[in-house]
DNA sequence: TTGAATTTGTTAGTTATTTTAACAAAGTAA
DNA sequence: TTACTTTGTTAAAATAACTAACAAATTCAA
């Protein structure tokens, strides 16, 4: 797998078995014979790993299918129900978590809004209790999961399961990883709430299918999720896609601490600051693209300048990106969501008389069930399903 | 290796003995104990591997090494005499190219200039006969030769061999590889001059050791080749590093077919540009920034502003694609090469201004030899040595 | 209806490769 | 000189895949 590794036979066992997943994760339903044929290995050698995991309940056997000419097959369907992942996402002081098969599907969610201030005693006691409720509404016993995964807001430290930063939950500087992990003795898979989501649309929303992809996400920042060639890049410092910090639109002067160029511009908070500065009448509290969306069509000349504006300032950014990575795909994200046709064109538009090579341009499907959908799939992704018993 | 595909048993050995020169070739001189040691193979599994490549010339043993209280242990090393590779480079029309010893390095090497105009023809031509002079000015037996590794100017579609675009070789729309594989009955690793020159500096150059790196390139126009995970990264379309696309500066209406942007404004051309708009007496031939330095120094004060303009430039290009990528290193080239230590110190100072993360910052060490470095070493990458005999 | 052909799945034996256990060779240190 | 280490090899055991052969189940054509 990794270069210079050096493997043994045990390994290749193991690799051909999460072949065979792999084929019935996608195809549901073959026979051994075509799985052989499928994964360049013999028919016996299918048999027995086949048999052993359906011995596993990793795979069942469901009916006969129809005869090619001869012996009808025996159909084979990967178990989707054998385990069960969780996942957890931290948004300021509201905590999502939902339990899924190993297909990535959820099967119960829910939804806990903690007290405030939130301490990560209280974080941990959230998580616990609601894990307890979702197994019990869900009937899954609590052997069979596998593992959760965690989206928690800022930059986090994967390697040391370290979260550097993670402003609203109030856990700093803390060994978020391990403390979850001793908690509620299941492994834990930590990310940061983009990555997450990023996951999310990749395994089970707009990117499904594609081999790189940028995640793009406008809310109080700027920021991207990164997958190239199937997998998350986090860069040599877990920094990769910050992207707030590209040099796009007026930089005035920075005061201590703040955001990046592009976030202090065209962020929902930057684009808010420019509409206040216009004198438009704009609620705070509401969505900021909608409103200038409104005010244009209502003939407002400052709101559709600054409405081009934001245009030409978010294309600028997905145009800096795309130069550097051509990735298949570029999902848009949090207030790009509100994006109508025309803006979503006129964004295209620009793209295409800027970049040579643009990408297929998306809004998100999975809206808030992003994160979450992330956090499983970054658990099915950490286990390969395939491991085989302690036993053997 | 790849996702979803199945392995035997031949499989796990050509690992393993991949593994073994791995260790070899990071560090020469190890006992058959401690590469066993090294890769987690049995004492005997390793004696056999190495037995066999010793056979095929790969491995020699070479004289013993201290005791550590017992028996003094048989040192071995990667024979980079084995087998030798070759690397070409066309740049304009000039052939640069090498033939060089498993480790990289240079054994010989060759300038050829062509002449003018130079068609598909006159190229093979030249690379089959400096090849041959090459080939008996170092004394190796064409047998012995694995590969070569064409640079190209120009975007190179690497799948089916085809170049797309070289202008200035005279190729347009040939199937390259195939011809030259053809005409030199070798393996052709192909691929264009950026990449080739990020991978010299990767491998052999400023970023040898780092696992990440971004190769910016500022020439007639500007280009980044970047290397992620220790692999070069291509973009789904080949079209990664495009960065002169950026936003970056000015955007004057551009005419049809010109570059992008940050190119307009911070190439050497647009530099230059800028200057003669500015009335600074500059010579078009000679290298821009030293002369804007030059003026700098004798006290032009446009010239020092134009300076200020192009480091800001720079930096926001830089500061961009590192807000992206988080990469471990930035390696500069091309006419950055030209940076006094006061204009570098200015670029890492602006970017220590803008994003948090800054990577190390260099300029490139092996200037004109990096594109044949990278061609030498494409190769060396593109065939894994330990590949096994025909009879086995 | 019968028998040839085909497809699926299994059984038994072979092959390839790694590991374990044991040991010989060659050294150090007390 | 003896006890202990480290290195490298030999021989046997263990794994896991493959080949060949065959049984089971089905189609299809005579």
């Amino acid at each position: 797998m990794i270069r210079g590794r050096t493997g043994n036979t045990k390994f290749v066992k193991q690799m051909n078995r999460e072949g065979i997943l792999h084929q019935l994760r996608q195809e549901p339903r073959l026979s051994r014979a075509e799985l052989a044929a499928k994964t360049n290995l013999s028919r016996p050698c299918v048999s027995a790993l086949v048999e052993e995991m359906i011995q596993e309940g990793l795979i069942r056997e469901v009916g006969t299918g129809e005869s090619k000419g001869g012996r009808r097959p025996i159909l084979l369907e990967y178990n989707v129900q054998a385990y069960a992942v969780v996942g957890a996402v931290f948004e300021g002081s509201e905590l999502e978590m939902a339990v899924a098969d190993m297909k990535g599907e959820l099967i119960a969610q829910r939804h806990t809004r903690l007290k405030q201030p939130v301490d990560g005693d209280s974080a941990l006691k959230a998580l616990e209790e609601t894990l307890a409720r979702l197994l019990a509404v869900s009937g899954i016993d609590r052997d069979r999961v596998v593992g959760i995964g965690v989206g928690l807001p800022g930059i986090t430290q994967r390697r040391s399961g370290t979260v550097s930063h993670a402003p609203s939950t109030g856990w700093m500087d803390l060994p978020v990883g391990r403390e979850i992990e001793e908690r509620l003795r299941l492994p834990v898979v930590l990310d940061n709430d983009v990555n997450m989501m990023t996951q999310g649309e990749f395994f089970g929303g707009a990117g499904a299918g594609v081999s790189s992809l940028v995640y793009m996400y406008v809310g109080t920042g700027i920021g991207a999720g990164i997958i190239l060639d199937k997998q998350l890049y986090r860069g040599s410092r877990e920094a990769s896609g910050e992207i707030g910090y590209m040099r796009i639109g007026d930089s005035p002067a920075r005061r201590k601490g703040e955001f990046g160029v592009f976030e202090r511009n065209f962020s929902v908070t930057g684009i808010h600051g420019k509409a206040q500065a216009l004198g438009l009448p704009v609620d705070p509290e509401a969505g900021i693209l909608r409103q200038l969306i409104r005010l244009s069509r209502e003939g407002s000349a400052p709101a559709e300048v600054l409405l081009n504006e934001v245009y030409h300032g978010w294309a600028s950014g997905i145009a800096n990106t795309v130069s550097v990575l051509d990735p298949e795909m570029l999902v848009l994200s949090g207030e790009m969501l509100h994006l109508d046709e025309a803006g979503l064109n006129r964004i295209r538009e620009l793209l295409l008389e800027w970049v040579p090579v643009v990408p297929d341009i998306r809004l998100a499907e999975l809206r808030e069930r992003a994160g979450l959908m992330g956090a499983v799939h970054s658990v099915l992704e950490a286990h390969s399903f395939a491991s085989m018993p302690a036993g053997s």
